[in-house]
DNA sequence: GCAAGGTC
């Protein structure tokens, strides 16, 4: 039997597909797919199967000095148990095997981790096959001459794992036991995040030393025959160039002055251009983040989306580099499969109309993956949820416009004077709209400026002097973050977006545009001063020129690693001469973020803790001498802002948590409003009123939640939850069923009608039903689609889901494996953890 | 429990 090993279930599909000429057959064992047709057993991997990791000895943090992971060794051990187990079984039975996962550094290594896990079965040859793209082609060459393994290639890999692993463990472990930050609020470095986070931090350095300075500006209307259009006022600088800023009060009033003196205005030039605007090259995975976030999604969402369309089938593979469209893709061929849809027809035909179609190219042309596109298999609006058709659509509509003319403008400069000061306009027109009549995404905005000729007289009126001043450079969003860590050579296409969000789960950078902590500010500044390798981007560069001469067999994987062991070493007689100061440093800007402001009842600081139990609440750093307290909501994870309360002194307090994250201000402010509140009884407590006379009733607590609860707490503990915000008002109207009035709440802060929330018990029926069927969407990487799936196989709510069996699910839904489902089992249970 | 790189 031959034995076939590919990267990815999918990859292994298609193989089967071209080599069997269609006559394959699939089993599906422990939730793997094995493909089948004559003698042959083709298995898909999952990336790598094996990780690595120290020897056990090594795993106790506070039993080992971290300086002695520099010279531990490293072992692979299986992270894939169900597919190493269903290679070595299919080894067994093979008498030759081959590998052919993906042609790059990465596939050469996963290639390497099958031969070793092979070879421990059976010593049959085991041969590497390597083609760019899965096509019938391709595929059938890379057979026909089979190679062998390149061990060297696989080594700088290797190298890679262990470099990382070691300073990264090393690091990550000395600083964590040094500012005394164990279990889950570890502090964590490594040679990828850690100079993203330098990048970010530093851009909030420009920011906090930025001082503004002032200027002005002047605009005008000026106006030709009743066709109006707005002019800004210019000066010619001393070394010839054009400025419309005016940098000093009296000279801006002058300006401003003689402008306003006249009422009309001479054309002293006139200028006309074309300009063509070329449309834009083909998708890597850099730019359709970079799309998808000028839509509104965050990095993350965007590629579990790309994800999800992928494993449908709708589009190809969403993680590459490549932008330049492979040979074998035929645009024309691939434009016609939209030519009878509703949604793309018109557009499709429009650009088959053209004389001939050359598809745009960028600058990266790499053989794994073809550019993101669509397949040619085209989904229903209504086999989509709202989001992924949206982005399904930006994937088509960048095909469409990859293969559409460039757009034409035409453009109009006009400088005209009055009273020796100069004004200009600058018009825009689009001539013909090219690939923008079918990508509306980028920008086609127009600027009317009418035709008007040199000498003529314009009416100028509506002048207007603004005081501006300079801003602090801004703060970059999650795509151009990737952007920049694209152009700077750090992380991969596959990992950049995580790293962003691994930033944001370790407590080192919030909000979006991402903002960083004072953890994170002072974690850079330790990591500059004390270890700047793991903070410089170069150390990317190092390893890469390594991993390169490790490849050209010009090295060896021990003289890089033993170097690296060596560089990790002096790090850290720097790191231990200066332990004390490093720990000082770190745990006392840990504290200024936790640190609310002045103990009412003692003067020293509030802060923020965690009880035993695992609750936030807000404490005094005077305990046990003063044991002052205040609650905290349950839900979500406090940081404190830099909003002060004005009456207290405290630091607001908001609560991080996803999409529902909330602010809930001053926590003192919430508590005396609270005591300040009467509970309002609207019934009878449907668990205890007939017995034992309990009411029910509105009730404001402490923490700043409200809810509707029975008097008699906390002998009887029945409640339902009442929103955070607005006035809640008790109507006449009573519900049927509960014997209940209807409530309404009203929100000062929008001028919307009231929220007919009605009977809370209903209410908050209604409310469990939308949370069961919206919650398992919510998981990581679950969409409409695949949710639609879950629900066919009986999985509608999330306990459906924790109570399921992995490999019956895996048997029953395609697409979805044991281990994805264990992944959002653990999911569930550490959402349910935290709340 | 540490990293970063595949994959889902």
């Amino acid at each position: 039997m031959e034995l076939i090993v590919t990267e990815k279930d999918n990859a292994a599909r298609r193989i089967a597909e071209i080599l069997s000429e269609g006559g394959h057959g699939v089993e599906r064992t422990n939730g793997v797919n094995i493909y089948r047709w004559g003698d042959t057993r083709c298995i898909g991997l999952s990336g790598h199967v094996v990780g690595v990791d120290f020897p056990p000895e090594y795993s106790d943090w506070r039993n080992v000095q971290p300086v002695e992971l520099s010279e531990a060794s490293v072992v692979k051990t299986p992270t894939k148990e169900n597919i190493v187990a269903a290679l070595k079984s299919l080894a067994r039975d093979a008498d030759e095997a081959v590998i052919a996962t993906d042609y790059d550094r990465e596939g050469e290594l996963i290639g390497k981790e099958a031969y070793e896990l092979i070879e421990e079965e059976t010593d049959v040859p085991i041969k590497r096959v390597r083609f760019s793209s899965i096509t019938e082609r391709e595929v059938r060459d890379a057979f026909a001459n089979p190679d062998d393994l390149d061990f060297d290639l696989a080594a700088a890999g290797e190298a890679r794992q262990i470099i990382d692993l070691m300073w990264g463990a090393a690091l990550t472990r000395f600083l964590s036991l040094t500012a005394g930050q164990l279990g889950n609020d570890f502090i964590s470095v490594g040679r990828v995040q850690s100079p993203t986070l330098k990048l970010i931090v530093d851009r909030e350095r420009e920011i906090q030393a930025f001082d503004p300075d002032d200027y002005w500006v002047i605009y005008g209307d000026l106006a030709k025959d009743d066709e109006a259009f707005e002019a800004q006022y210019f000066y010619e600088g001393e070394d010839g160039t054009e400025n419309e800023r005016v940098w000093n009060e009296a000279d801006a009033d002058a300006a401003d002055e003689d402008l306003r003196g006249a009422t009309s205005a001479s054309v002293e030039s006139v200028r006309r251009r074309t300009r063509t605007d070329d449309p834009p090259a083909p998708f890597n995975t850099t730019q359709f983040i970079r799309a998808a976030g000028s839509l509104g999604y965050s990095a993350q969402r965007a590629m579990s989306i790309a994800e999800e369309l992928y494993t449908a089938g709708w589009i190809t593979y969403p993680r590459t580099d490549n932008t330049v469209y492979p040979e074998d893709l035929d645009p024309e061929e691939l434009l016609e499969t939209f030519a009878d849809t509703g949604a793309f027809g018109e557009d499709a035909a429009s650009l088959l109309e053209q004389d001939d179609i050359e598809p745009t190219e960028g600058d990266e042309e790499t053989t794994d993956h073809p550019p993101i596109h669509p397949t040619g298999e085209i989904p229903g609006r209504q086999d989509l949820g709202e989001d992924e058709w949206e982005v399904f659509e930006l994937v088509v509509r960048r095909f469409l416009a990859t293969c559409a003319e460039p757009a034409t403008w035409a453009h109009l400069r006009v400088v005209a004077t009055a009273n020796g000061r100069s004004l200009k306009a600058n018009g825009k027109r689009l001539v013909e709209a090219g690939y923008h009549a079918v990508y509306p995404y980028s920008s086609a905005s127009e600027n009317f400026v009418p035709e008007v000729e040199e000498g003529d007289d314009l009416d100028l009126s509506g002048v207007r002097l603004e005081a501006k001043e300079t801003q602090p450079p801004r703060r970059r969003g999650q795509s151009r973050l990737i952007e920049t860590m694209e152009q700077m050579g750090i992380g991969t296409k596959a990992t950049r977006h995580e790293t962003i969000q691994k930033l944001y789960d370790r407590g080192y950078i919030e909000n979006d545009p991402p903002r960083p902590t004072g953890l994170a500010m002072a974690v850079v500044e330790a990591a500059e001063q004390f270890a700047d390798h793991v903070t410089d981007e170069a150390m990317t560069a190092r390893l890469e020129a390594d991993m390169d001469a490790i490849a050209a067999g010009e090295k060896s994987l021990d003289e890089v690693t033993d170097e690296s062991r060596e560089m990790l070493q002096r790090v850290f007689e720097d790191l231990h001469e200066h332990r004390e100061e490093i720990g000082d440093f770190l745990r006392t800007s840990l504290k200024a973020d936790k640190t609310l402001g002045p103990c009412p009842e003692c003067g020293d600081d509030l802060l923020v803790r965690r009880s035993r139990r695992g609750s936030y609440f807000v404490g005094c750093d005077g305990y046990p001498d003063c044991e002052y307290t205040l609650p905290l909501p349950s839900q979500g994870e406090p940081t404190v802002t830099d909003e002060v309360c004005a009456e207290h002194g405290l630091g607001h307090v908001k609560m991080l948590a996803g999409r529902s994250t909330f602010t809930h201000g001053c926590p003192l402010c919430k508590a005396d409003e609270a005591d300040q509140t009467e509970d309002r009884v609207i019934g009878t407590c449907p668990e205890c009123g007939a017995e034992d006379g309990g009411e029910l009733a509105i009730k404001q607590l402490r923490s700043g939640s409200r809810l509707v609860g029975c008097t008699r707490y906390p002998d009887c503990d029945y409640s339902l939850p009442l929103p955070r915000r607005g006035d809640i008002e008790v109507t006449d109207d009573r519900c049927g069923e509960h014997d209940l009035p209807e409530l309404l709440v009203r929100d000062d802060e929008d001028d919307d009608e009231p929220w007919e929330l009605g009977c809370p018990i209903c209410n908050y029926a209604e409310y469990q039903e939308r949370q069961a069927a919206s919650a398992i969407e919510d998981l990581d990487g679950v969409g409409a689609k695949t949710a639609e799936k879950l629900a066919a196989a009986g999985i509608e709510s999330l306990s459906d889901l924790s109570s399921a069996d992995p490999e019956t699910v895996a048997g029953d839904v395609q697409g979805v494996s044991a281990d994805r489902l264990r992944d959002w089992q653990a999911e569930v249970t550490d959402t349910e953890a935290a709340d």
